[in-house]
This record gives structure tokens, sequence and C-alpha cells, in this order.
DNA sequence: TACTCGTATCTTGGATCCAAGATGGAGTTT
DNA sequence: AAACTCCATCTTGGATCCAAGATACGAGTA
């Protein structure tokens, strides 16, 4: 689920967190069939730990389980991303809508900080930060379910955006998007930010979906 | 992640399945420890597979895992009922709108049918026709994903509504909304299925919040 | 009497072992 | 030549074994 628990954490757990990197950065690719003993040797450990991991992952739809069969990296697909989008938008819009009352000054330096760092940050780091951009925003909202439901939707959506090679100007402009969105909040206008919030994922999956079938054509 | 998928399915998934029907129905209490020993004689199977179980239940939010220290059932939290319902709106209305524009009348007629259903059944199969009713209403969005996530954002409702005892009344007035809900299909009037099926949800959320509230002061 | 430290016990987590299902190829048959 | 069957091999799934962390209890001390 993503929690944003950082304890210790045991040997799965650190394992569900690096395969999931690795497949979300593309290291791992889509439809590949990931065998448990690989796996295993990869991360220097035993096949049960990568069994409960792989599991895990299963449940947030990043690898696809057969029984007897075994796991392969979910493969990409433009309906999941259309759909991904989607839910972020009735996810995000719902976050951002009850995190706006409680939204201090302090929250939004926090997440202008960030978007500084988006600005000068290339695409293997955007994905990360955008995330943490997003949810630095809705966290006031003390939503922890939500808030984990969003996070792993952004996983997804990160995955998408590397597979397509987001060009530079998607960057521009989701930037140009968030610095609305903050001088939104600044101005606490909720219509604005909503409204802004809402056109900045909506259009951000029309592009994607836009490159995906671009690449898929070439 | 709840999936529709009803094919054979390994031991892990059946485990799943029971493990996760027993705590919606409080046959495992909310708070009680859940020692793999235990469970793996319940369900008389080795330890193996009861720990993956677990992994997944916690993905869902059912359990509470602690690294060394083992697993917990969820406890009961107004917030977290609050938050689900919030969730659930979120999510249910943008699956209804999706769904429909590509609403058959069959459609409309297979969850009436489950409405009757839902009429003349007590509170422990209310909640999974109650799920069952929804989701066919949503399915023509053809977004498996988000059903997924709906179908499992309703367990833990059907937890809550079965942990506060939701009185005759409860039932009654969800199944007239459920009815108001259908006529607008039927009619095809968007604005007022959707409108409908946020109310229906909403205060749903309101009453089992308030039934939970009254129950933790008695 | 209350508090602390140490030990015995319990439970989880990881590794290994074994059985069962799936895959691929060779050989046979039509 | 194509297809089917049977068998060797590979991979997963489940059970068992062992180590390590956590808990509980009791002895000892202030």
């Amino acid at each position: 689920m993503t929690t944003g628990d950082t304890r210790k954490g045991d040997r799965t757990e650190l394992l569900v967190r690096e395969i999931r990197q690795a497949i979300i950065a593309g290291e791992l690719k889509p439809g590949s069939t990931l065998r448990q003993e690989e796996l295993a040797r990869a991360y220097s450990t035993s096949r049960m730990p990568i069994r409960e991991a792989l599991r895990v992952l299963a449940g947030e739809g990043l690898v696809q389980l057969a029984p007897n069969r075994g796991a392969v990296v979910a493969p990409i697909d433009a309906n999941e991303l259309r759909e991904n989008f989607e839910m972020r938008e009735a996810a995000e819009l719902l976050a951002m809508r009850l995190a706006l009352p409680h939204l201090s000054n302090a929250h939004i330096d926090k997440a202008a900080a960030l978007q500084d760092r988006i600005a000068s940050a290339g695409l293997a780091e955007f994905g990360r930060l955008n995330k943490a951009f997003h949810i630095t925003l809705y966290a006031p909202c003390e939503r922890p379910r939500l808030l984990a439901h969003i996070s792993s939707l952004h996983d997804v959506a990160d995955r998408y955006m590397r597979f397509t090679l987001a060009r530079l100007d998607y960057l521009v402009k989701s930037s140009d998007e968030h610095r609305a969105i903050l001088d939104a909040c600044y101005r606490r206008d909720t219509e604005a930010a909503l409204q802004l919030t809402s056109l900045h994922i909506l259009e951000a999956g029309k592009t994607l979906e836009h490159y995906l079938l671009e690449k898929a054509s070439s």
C-alpha cells in the first residue's frame, strides 16, 4: 500500500521498495517474467522474502501473478494509464479539498521548495519529487489511507512517464501548473486551486496517453 | 487488491479470501493478535501461506503488521470510517459517471434483481449484496482497477456496518435510495443518478459514524 | 516494597527441502 | 510433414528447520 511508514521494516518491506523502484524505473521491463531464484540471487536473499514481496507488488498492480506459473512485470497498457489518471484526479481533488482549510503557509512553502528542486531535476527524479510536491500539499487533510492510495497511483503514473520518455516540454508545463496551484493556495482561492489541480492531472494524463500512442505506432 | 479474478487460485489466494471474510464478519475481533501458528492450524495448512496472506491483507488495511511482533486485526477507528466513505464517494461517483453512457437496461435489471434480494436479506448478507449491487451498476465503465478499489473499500465499509450492528432502518433507507438510483438510471438522468449516489454514500457514512460514536459512549 | 537485570520461552523471519504443476523437446505415429 | 504423446527439466508452492528478536517472569538489590 506504499505507506509512508519509514520505520526500520523487515527485509521483505525493503525488497518491496527496491523491486517497486526497479519496476517504476523500467529496469525490470514490462512483461518480463520474474523468476524467484533470480531475484533472490540479485538481492542476495532467499526465495521466501521475494515471494512475499511479489504478492505485495501484485496488490499494487505492478506485477501480475499466475498460479504455478510465476510472476511477470505488469505490461504497459493505454487503458490502465487513462484509468490511473482518472483515479488520481478523483482522489487528489478530494485530498486537496479536505486539505485546503488546514493548509498553512509553512506547508505551501515546503511544497514550493520541492517545486524549485523539480525545476532543476531531470526525468529520473521528476516522479519522486512530483509525488512529494503533491503529497505535501495534501498532507494537512490527515487522511492516511487516501494519501497512501494517491502515493500508489503516483508510482504507476511515474512508471508510464518514464516509459514514454516524457519530453522536456511536459516537465516545463507541469512546473508552470505547479506554480499556478501554489499561487492559488497562497491566495486561499479554493475554487481555483481545485480547478487548476484537476486540469493539471487530466492534461498530464492526456499528454502521456498521446506520447504512449505515438511510441506504439513507431 | 480484491481482484474479481475467480480462477482456481492457489492456496494463499483462498486463505486471503477466508481470512478477509472472517475479519469483515467480526469473527476475528478488531485489535486481536493473529498468531501464524494458530491460523495455520485453524485453516489446516502451514505457516507459510498464512504469512503471505497476512501481507496481502495488510495491503488492504485489514490487518496491521509490526516487524518481528506479528499481526493484529486492524482496530476500529472512527477516522478510518469517515475516510472510507469519503473515498467511496469520490471513487463511486467517478465509476458511475463513466458507466452511465454505457449502461444498458439489462445491466440495470440485473442491479434491480440484486436490490430485490437485498430487501429480503439480513444484516449478514447485506454487505455482500450491497457491494454487488453497486459494482453491477459501475461495471460498464470498464475500469478494472477502479472497480477493484471500490470493492476493497466496500469490504471495510461492510466491516464497520457489522461492527456497529446497523439498525433495520439503515437497511430500509438504503434500499429506498437504491430504488431511487435505479429509477434515475432507467430514465438516463445522469445528474440525478450522480447526485443520488453521492447522497446515498455520504449519508450512509454519517449514519454509521453516528452508530459508532453511540456504541463507543455506551 | 519497588525497580532492574538476566534468563527462559514464545513468535516471527529467513533458509532449505520436497512435492506437484508447467514447459519444452525428442521420438513416434498417422 | 504435421501432430500427438511421453519424458526430462525447470519453477513454483508448501512444509519444515533454524536463527534472531521480543516478551514475560523471577531473582536479586536498593
